[in-house]
DNA sequence: TATGAATGAGTCTTCATTCAT
DNA sequence: GATGAATGAAGACTCATTCAT
């Protein structure tokens, strides 16, 4: 933070720096309350310069947005190996996802909290987002439940519905993993397979779901 | 909207008024974008007799806050019989709690996004009701478990993970149902205790969860 | 103050505790800065009853200025006894003032501080009852010269001159002596005589002035 | 006044206009009265740029009070030779004194009147200088007494006492010989040293004070 | 005699945004 | 590539004052 005054850096760099600045504030402050001196000073730089990159604050957040979007979804495919099986994929994904949201909790803000609070131009963006996410997680149980063979046709709504909530269920736990203290991401991941692919049920009957690697 | 102006009510009932039309306000803009100006026009009062009865615009949302977390749970209490077994409880629970959040989506939004976006006067006000409903629904797990007697012990942090990500499915599908078409509230219900008690391998294998009576 | 709510009072009880709670009010806080208020709560009454009584703001610090004019000058007339000496009568005279500036902080505040720094209206009160002081001190002046007999010419202007000094410092010793732990209204008196009967000169010659009784 | 808008003017330059802005408004209204709004047009810029630069209406006052303290007590300095005996410092100081207020009865309407009347942050700044002023005249009593040889120990209250009765007379006169017309700075000086060094006594004696060179 | 209910108008303050260099 | 100077517009909050009872 508190970035070194570097006069005459390359334009990609400094708008970087830029929307660095931007993450922290409006992760800290929100949206409205996070105000273009603090970032541009947090930046470094002088507030005319935010706006001849960034135009706007608007647009100034939406490229947060993007930003973290992309980011997110990258660290989540990148922790993925497609050929494995359905449920060491989840493991492997929801691992990643936990660990990234704890590493980059500002930009989980942004996109958790923040990006929802306000209306239309910014929600929209997130949903691309995670609706790129639940259709992954989609797809994860449908063909699960092929390979399973006994219930070929879940019906679609009924899969949505449960794409849906291990979604919420994984977010929600990011925000608890974030907060209570010593929970790892490991944990979290291990915490949300035993409910979500062994459920309640079987974990009192003593089934809990395990790693298959 | 836009309340016929009637003049001359008793204190207690222009208070609600005002509650009304300010859960609506920052349901829909966010608390910073909701100005007191347009709270007091929906209300059909005038600024000055909001901030006589409501004091300020942090004591206003705080009013919210309570007033609407207090419903949210008397609702999903008066709902719950507590001599049924707990997957029964915890299903009429789910249900009560969707209805409650659909037929009152701004109240939702006004505990779900928006006080957790802003700083901590607010935080822990849904904090406080977050927990009441996160202990009701541990300890429908622990009795569960002991019912089931084979697995007396489920180690005590995990059953916390565990409520946390049952309530945190279960916020994330109130939207996800307020907002897909045609989703009821038995069916959000449903789909959730499919996921949270039988569990994925289990919906797989042809076992899905049904209530009990 | 906090005044026990007496209900149904005579009109001129109650507008003597309002101009009690006004001037308290007034006082501390300036015209400006007292509100309405404030100033009915600590009457314990209703606003609208202080407006029937008194009108508006600008009347009632009207009325205040007035009373406690009135009772300035009221207290200082009573201490001397016209007989006297010049000198004489002015040690009684400042030592009266003195007393009742002490006992009438708020009173004191009013009239010297707050009237004076607001417009018109007000500023002209206190220059009556500041006029009638200096016109009474202008005389004890005169005479006192012509009773010298030695300089039985000291020009008009001088000593409308002398006659302000002398008051502008009394004012000023008033504060002093509020503030000042520990000094009495006669140490107050007696410093103001010697100042101005002696003379910083006659007193570092060790002539200074001496009550005659 | 409304100043012709000189677009783009160095910081320093735009403070000092909405200083003088400032004092004048407080001075004619007071502190409370003053809107910030007058202030800034006044000044020939908008309200933004105030605050931008003074920050809050407070602080605008104090920096009113603290420049205005400076430069009288500059005014008196500059008046005053040190070498020279003490009657004829002190005559040349309220010379000095006289003048500078009758130039500046805005600047000195904010010290001795505006400032004094409301609360904390503000007196202290007037006090402070008061003080200062107080302290060079008990000095020059004592020295005087010193050099009397006749009464060598005047108590130290008493000392403290005369120099609050010459600075409050002081005060006073400035504000009559502002107001009376056809009253100069030496004129008032003059009477003040009459008063206060000869004493009511020996002016009625026919032994006034005068100007030793 | 007395008051609970209500408001028009104004004040301080902040913020996103631009111009001129 | 970069910034010091500047503002229109809006928002939270307060206050003197009145109406209906």
């Amino acid at each position: 933070m508190g970035a070194v005054k570097n006069k005459r850096m390359p334009r990609a760099v400094r708008e970087q720096q830029m929307l660095d600045a931007a993450v922290h504030t409006f992760g800290q402050r929100g949206y409205r309350a996070a105000s273009m001196d603090e970032i541009a000073e947090l930046a470094g730089v002088s507030k005319p310069l935010v706006y001849l990159y960034l135009n706007s604050k608007e647009d100034l957040f939406t490229a947060c947005i993007r930003r973290e979007a992309k980011a997110l979804t990258a660290a989540v495919r990148a922790g993925v190996r497609p050929g494995l099986p359905a449920d060491r994929q989840l493991w492997d994904g929801l691992t990643a996802f936990f660990t990234h949201t704890a590493q980059n909790p500002d930009a989980w803000s942004v996109l958790h909290l923040q990006a929802r609070t306000h209306g239309e131009p910014f929600a929209a963006e997130v949903t691309a987002m995670r609706e790129e996410i639940v259709a992954f997680v989609t797809q994860l149980i449908v063909v699960a439940a092929r390979a399973a063979h006994r219930n070929p046709s879940l019906p679609e709504r009924e899969v949505a519905g449960l794409a849906e909530a291990l979604v919420g269920a994984a977010e929600s736990l990011a925000a608890w993993a974030n907060t209570a203290p010593g929970v790892s991401a490991k944990q979290a991941a291990a915490t949300l397979m035993n409910f979500a692919w062994a459920g309640l049920g079987d974990l009192m009957e003593g089934r809990p779901w395990a790693p298959s690697a």
